[in-house]
DNA sequence: AAAGTATATGAGTAAATAATCATATACTTG
DNA sequence: CAAGTATATGATTATTTACTCATATACTTT
């Protein structure tokens, strides 16, 4: 059974900012985006988001350490795909609550 | 009707990039939680989370300027409150998928 | 008006991190 | 084995930001 703690430890908040922090960097969103259909390898992740080879490696280091996508080696390439979809939910909360205010400052306008 | 984009803009990515960032501070969720049951005065949130009262000032405004809570001024106090109670959803996300995380990495041991 | 209280903020410092360049590593192919 | 290719990483730099201290601001009370 979950636990319905209302209240996080020290911990689980150190925990869950990290994980928020991962979030926050628009390459690694952008890289995440580009994986939704399947894993990509580092060349073609590059290229697609407009990043150098070594940055976007770094990026997806972070990624993998954070254990949101996994990595596979296969000869010279290394494959990189989502692990965790939720990911994609929490994006979606976020737009969803974004859009929100914007509409809300376009209101002050009509 | 929703728009159901699945690839997002630069100018989206970098808002969504920016919000998570703003959830990206324990002492931010921590007062965030703090405020789950109704507003609270800068005073009464510096105290129950243990930061001086210029930090959390700071903070509170970090959030306040993301949208995430409101300011309401009252004599000498200000009241800060939950304005986006979707922040709570996100977190219980993040909280999930690292407990699975967790438990995978626990079952490896067992 | 003066003293007291709650909050905000300027200035300064330290730490984290994103980006770049050059190079190392690992693997494949001729 | 040599050359070529994909990825990772060390070193450096620039930027951001969390924190602290001191003080300013705004309001209340006497």
């Amino acid at each position: 059974m979950a636990k319905k703690n209302r209240q996080l430890s020290e911990e689980a908040l150190t925990l869950v900012a990290r994980r928020f922090a991962v979030l926050a960097e628009p390459m690694r969103l952008r890289l995440l985006q580009l994986m939704i259909d399947g894993e990509k390898s580092v060349n073609v992740l590059a290229e697609a988001a407009g990043g150098t080879q070594a940055n976007v490696s770094r990026h997806l280091q972070t990624l993998s350490e954070a254990g949101l996508v996994s990595r596979r080696k296969e000869g010279l390439q290394v494959f990189y795909a989502i692990l965790d979809p939720s990911i994609f939910e929490l994006c979606e909360l976020v737009c969803g609550s974004i859009s929100r205010q914007v509409e809300k400052r376009a209101d002050a306008f009509r």
